[in-house]
DNA sequence: GCCGTTTTCGGCCCGACTGTTTTCAGTCG
């Protein structure tokens, strides 16, 4: 079993002690030990063939002999009876608004309900309001909340949310009442996915704050509005919190709110260590229960708090607990790519396969946006539902790419495109089109569009033979995931980044909202051993240019410089990285 | 279940809101 298998399998046993009412703390114990897997970036079977587990801060004695089982046998007969001893559709119930561990273990022991339906119909029949602890209002939440989970997804593209988010920040930006206003949260954290929408305003008159945002066009429903702070769904089904604070509070406050909770969790002891306490109202000195503004330290930007903490300012993509502590302790926080560093994208369509956009226009588009160069990688010919191009046609257009470049030549123009491919990898790792015409095209990016059943080393061989060849720059969105849609494919990514390693292949960040591939919780392990990223639009239209933008996001996240990054280059050094690999 | 120089037990982040309660438990973030 690898990394994510052995994630997947202590995050579900973290709910399911949770649903048997069990210590807190124990099942939290698993979910942390869950999470620092999700991003640990040496592989499992290396970490207990050398029996190095306990050096994982969090993994004790019992955790160690789990996993070890896990991993060596593939199998953990204490999970096994854990799951056997819960009906399976529990874990669904949790996902009704308003039901936790506490309420859903009411029902199944006194209704027998163990599934989404059977919670439905028994709210129906009003036999839930008859419990301990519930009443009429609670059932009559739950059966909204079902309604709702059948309508709406619970999860979010971030491309979606900020599209979302950013005309309610500007309208309550606009509130006189409003001092100062941002997002915070998973959505400030730059995550793929989001959850849900987190406002922060500061005002001196709160209430009439949250009247403004509960009130907005694009509420469709009130979750719940309090003093200080308003739960709504927007229209599309992405929930939003406001919070309101005072303006001395607030940066204090979008500390808090942007999280994440783990890293919430260790500022907190951070200030504790120090004789401080911190919460979303101040840094106090003395650890009384009080918000004594006599003993508040007063700090004017997030950057002061982390001060305060003997902390380098932490930027809010890095704040997932996941080493950023140590780094920022010890002055070692990299100044991360700017969106705005990057020149172009090595992996682009046109009209020739499946884009919409003709080259003339893909042209004055990128000029217009200060591009330096634009790859054209369409489709080889055996991706014949995305008009894959035959030898014959990529011929002609490598000549037309040559004759729009000697026109913008003429023109002074400096920007150019650059002639290239997305081939598809075949089985066996064999490639789509010959060497020989591989040789021609000044950018070959090499993707998985078929074959996507086969099972882990078949997958993770036909990546490493394609990213063997002396022609490949780069291997193009790794896993073939399609986020809230397709899962990957089974490869072994840290292989696959080794034989990069090796043979000088970059690897692609799709920065295309749908795949952000490879993600950034690997891009460590990718750093660590010197694979280099190539951030690519993958753009099918013109304005998935602006997916340049989401997928810097992700770099940052994944703790990327500009100097991890080849498409940062100006034209000439790119075309000399480019050369690199085949000479 | 984890952790530890106040160490093998007794802690483990903390506050807002809701609903069901007659003072608080559960959920959420």
């Amino acid at each position: 079993m690898d990394n994510d298998q052995v994630a997947a399998i202590l995050a579900e046993i973290g709910v399911l002690l949770e649903l048997k009412g069990e210590n807190p703390f124990k099942t939290r114990a698993y979910t942390n030990a869950a999470r620092t897997l999700e991003t640990f970036p040496e592989r499992l079977e290396t970490i207990v063939a050398e029996n190095r587990l306990g050096e994982i801060k969090g993994f004790g004695q019992a955790l160690q002999d789990k996993i070890t089982q896990l991993v060596t046998t593939g199998s953990l007969p204490y999970y096994d009876e854990l799951k056997a001893s819960l009906p399976p559709g529990l874990l669904e119930l949790l996902e009704v608004p308003g039901l936790g561990p506490k309420k859903v273990k009411i029902l199944h022991d006194k209704l027998n309900i163990a599934s989404l339906s059977q919670l439905e119909t028994a709210c129906q029949s009003g036999q839930v309001a008859e419990l301990p602890g519930f009443a009429a209002k609670t059932q009559s939440k739950i059966l909204d909340g079902i309604a709702f989970r059948k309508k709406y997804a619970s999860h979010h593209l971030i491309s979606l949310a900020l599209r979302t988010a950013d005309p309610i920040l500007d309208q309550l930006r606009s509130h006189p009442d409003v001092i100062r206003c941002a997002t915070a949260g998973s959505l400030r954290r730059h995550k793929e996915i989001i959850g849900d929408i987190d406002f922060l305003a500061s005002s001196r008159n709160p209430t009439a704050v949250i009247a403004f945002f509960t009130a907005l066009p694009g509420v469709i429903l009130i979750h719940a509005s309090g003093d200080t702070k308003a739960s709504v769904v927007l229209e599309g089904g992405i929930q939003a919190d406001l919070r309101v604070v005072t303006d001395p509070e607030f940066p204090f406050a979008l500390a808090y709110f942007t999280g994440s909770k783990e890293h919430n969790i260790v500022m907190r002891q951070r200030a504790i260590e120090r004789g401080l306490r911190l919460n979303e109202y101040g840094l106090f000195r003395s650890n009384s229960e009080t918000n004594d503004p006599a003993l508040l330290l007063p700090c004017a930007t997030e950057e002061e708090i982390y001060n305060q903490l003997d902390l380098d300012f932490i930027p809010p993509e890095l704040r997932e607990n996941q080493g950023e502590f140590d780094a920022a302790a010890e002055h070692r926080i990299p100044r991360l790519i700017e969106w705005t560093e990057l020149r172009g994208s090595l992996h682009n369509h046109s009209q020739w396969s499946d884009g919409r956009d003709s080259l003339n226009d893909i042209i004055a588009a990128m000029i217009d946006l200060g591009c330096d160069y634009w790859a054209i990688t369409d489709h080889s010919k055996s991706s014949v539902q995305a008009n894959g191009l035959q030898p014959d046609r990529l011929q002609r257009q490598i000549t037309e790419i040559a004759s729009r470049n000697r026109r913008l030549a003429d023109e002074g123009e400096s920007f150019r495109l650059l002639t290239g491919t997305e081939v598809d990898i075949l089985n066996e790792g064999r490639l789509d089109f010959d060497n020989d015409l591989l040789a021609q095209l000044d950018v070959v990016v090499a993707s998985i569009h078929q074959g996507f059943t086969q099972s882990e080393p078949e997958i993770t061989r036909r990546l490493i033979r394609a990213a063997e060849n002396p022609f490949v720059h780069m291997l193009g969105h790794l896993s073939g995931r399609l986020l809230l849609e397709r899962h990957p494919y089974k490869l072994d990514a840290h292989a696959v980044i080794d034989a990069c390693a090796e043979t000088g292949t970059w690897i692609e960040l799709n920065a295309s909202p749908y795949r952000f591939d490879l993600d950034w919780r690997l891009w460590s392990y990718a750093k660590s051993r010197g694979v280099k990223c190539v951030i690519n639009c993958d753009a099918h239209r013109l304005e998935h240019s602006g997916f340049l933008r989401l997928g810097a996001g992700i770099a940052r996240k994944g703790w990327l410089t500009k100097a991890d990054v080849i498409n940062t280059l100006p034209l000439p050094q790119l075309k000399k990285a480019l050369a690199q690999k085949r000479a």
